[in-house]
DNA sequence: TGCCGGTCCGAAAGCGTTTTCGGTTGACTC
DNA sequence: GAGTCAACCGAAAACGCTTTCGGACCGGCA
């Protein structure tokens, strides 16, 4: 109990070699089923468990794959961390590999973890998020040759591996759904083009318009900072438009709660004179009111697919290349978006203006 | 550069042996200053950095400490979790230890990790975080020898290290705040108390209501899920009663929220008729309107800290029952505590009601 | 009988550090 | 000039596993 049993203690009880059981308990295919079985036995009965820092040193391989935190520039709570992670590590330890955990403080402080890890190669690959439509990182880790995926694309993310969602197919679906409701003047609220994910997601919007048969109004393209704040002086922006738009995509949650506001103010109430769509599926938008319609996407998944990802390109299975990889987001129907003209119809409605 | 310059190399270079250039590195006295530099300059230069593993291995230590993430029992997106890794992670890296995360997806599967990481010890202690006020965890973890310390007190917390909000002290504020507002009917919404952050609540609450020289009403303790809907019916029932509370104390922001619905319903306005103080500080309390006044915690500095304790316990220079803290919350006054009787004064006020 | 090809296992050489234990210097004492 | 004591450094044994290389053994075939 005090001593951890080794592969020596199995060896010896069995009257076998180390190597043997080694070889055993690894599935060597040179190794009788009756000695294996005789082996798994003991070890199981003894409690056997496998010295990670011996085997690792032994093999060269460290079956550890690190996720590198966006580094906080600011107050910012990432809310999709937590699930993110969740499901790397839960698929990871399916296979007996482990999550660790980067948190840099600055760009040139995550410069200095990659060159360590370059060097001490302790951790077998990273997965990165955030990226940005210029991302330097992308250059920077094929240099050092540490494999990596990439939550989210990148200008220069010409043959690496990354997951992302599709957001110009989001913003078209967005806007198309808008446009079903019978809203022809549609305008959109996106983020700096600095963000990769805010410049596919007004393309998306662009494409959903021209699908629906629309054309994009004068003043109907926004752009302010992922706040509250922005999204309020945007929407005043619109608003202040000789034909305001019946209809708004935004490019997150936050932005459009902080268009609700301006909504408000003007007069209006979200979701009758004017519909309005975020982005991030955030639990808060249901508490609103009337509750934000919004488009979520999965994010366990999208961790586990990462780390799934990232394990066969470690390994030599797959090239960076052949792992791009699309996923979907969909629509969460709550308040805000409605038919045009017809007032709110569903669900808990607005009392305060009664 | 293929080849990872180890110990030998310096050794090689400089015509000195391996240990001496290992105990250089690891600056030993027995090494003459001279050395030391010389040693110093071509690591430097050569580029060396240690393999983990194989250090790891001839030392027995294994400088990772694991986080167990909550499990996951439902859709909860833990808004604290990036925070409160990122400070672990920051404080492990400046003394070179890594963060390793947990994510098991049931407490039988979180008791196999136990189990085997009391065996492998490749993670040299944990922490925990979400306990409950009565969590088997403290037992379990103390039976298997793994050093740990608890985010969150518990009944079973008796020796053992944790690092915990005053949780009573927060409400016994919340509750003198409101009472120096001119509030003498202030009521309680709290979760199960199976959460011992819950009971913890509660009871500063009551105490804060004795020390302001208030007595508690009847009917005035509610207890509910936590959550929008939980809230919003705990809410309900506090204004059915015959002389309803003109102040709530919410166990949490989205308890709050859900109480606002409530108060709005009944044709009342958060922070006019009605005074509220949620906790958590969520970002987007301050996006609602009015925006919700609340109590916050360090989180960062909380991960640090947790971090920080755990190392020296692991390195045997403290024992877990001189490692208990209380960290304080604070109050972020925002719109919806109020004087009594006197509307809604500050910042930006009701719009929808005009 | 002798040889061949499998099948199964043991020996031993790593993997790259840390750490204990002596041993060699040189300076200092008496 | 012998003995003492630091101050420095090298040799070598771990640490617990993986993996290559042979070797023993057995059945079958010519």
């Amino acid at each position: 109990m005090e001593e951890p049993t080794g592969l020596k203690v199995i060896a010896e009880r069995l009257n076998l070699s180390e190597s043997t059981v080694s070889r055993a308990l690894n599935d060597y295919r040179d190794i009788s089923a009756r000695t294996k079985a005789r082996v798994r036995d003991a070890a199981e009965e003894l409690g056997y468990e496998p010295n990670t820092h011996a085997r690792r040193l032994a093999s060269g391989k460290s079956d550890t794959i690190g996720y590198v935190m966006p580094i906080q520039d600011g107050q910012l709570t990432e809310t999709f961390l937590g699930e993110l992670m969740a499901g790397m590590a839960k698929m990871l330890a399916g296979r007996g590999w482990d999550l660790m955990v980067l948190a840099p403080h600055s760009p040139e402080d995550e410069l200095a973890m990659f060159k360590k890890i370059a060097r001490a190669r302790h951790v077998s690959g990273l997965i990165i998020s955030r990226t940005y439509s210029d991302d330097p990182r992308f250059r920077i880790l094929q240099d050092l040759e540490i494999p990596f995926v990439s939550h989210g694309r990148s200008n220069d993310s010409g043959n690496a591996a990354w997951l992302d969602v599709d957001n110009e197919l989001a913003f078209v679906e967005m806007t198309t759904y808008l446009a079903s409701l019978g809203h022809e003047r549609i305008a959109h609220i996106g983020g700096a083009p600095v963000y990769n994910f805010a410049r596919q997601r007004a393309d998306g919007w662009k494409r959903g318009l021209k699908d629906a048969g629309l054309k994009e109004m004068a003043g109907y393209a926004e752009s302010t900072e992922l706040s509250f704040e922005g999204g309020n002086a945007a929407m005043k922006r619109l608003l202040a438009l000789e034909k305001p738009p019946t209809a708004v995509c935004c490019v997150s949650d936050v932005v459009a709660i902080g268009a609700m506001r301006a909504i408000r103010d003007a007069g209006y109430l979200p979701g009758r004179e004017i519909s309005l769509v975020g982005y991030d599926g955030l639990e808060i938008g249901s508490l609103l009111d009337p509750p934000l319609t919004t488009m979520s996407q999965p994010l366990q998944s999208a961790g586990s697919r990462l780390a799934e990802m990232l394990i066969t390109i470690v390994e030599g299975k797959s090239m960076p290349s052949d792992n791009q990889e699309l996923f979907r987001a969909s629509l969460v129907r709550r308040g805000t978006a409605n038919p045009l003209g017809e007032g709110v119809p569903e669900g808990r409605s607005t009392t305060d203006r009664q």
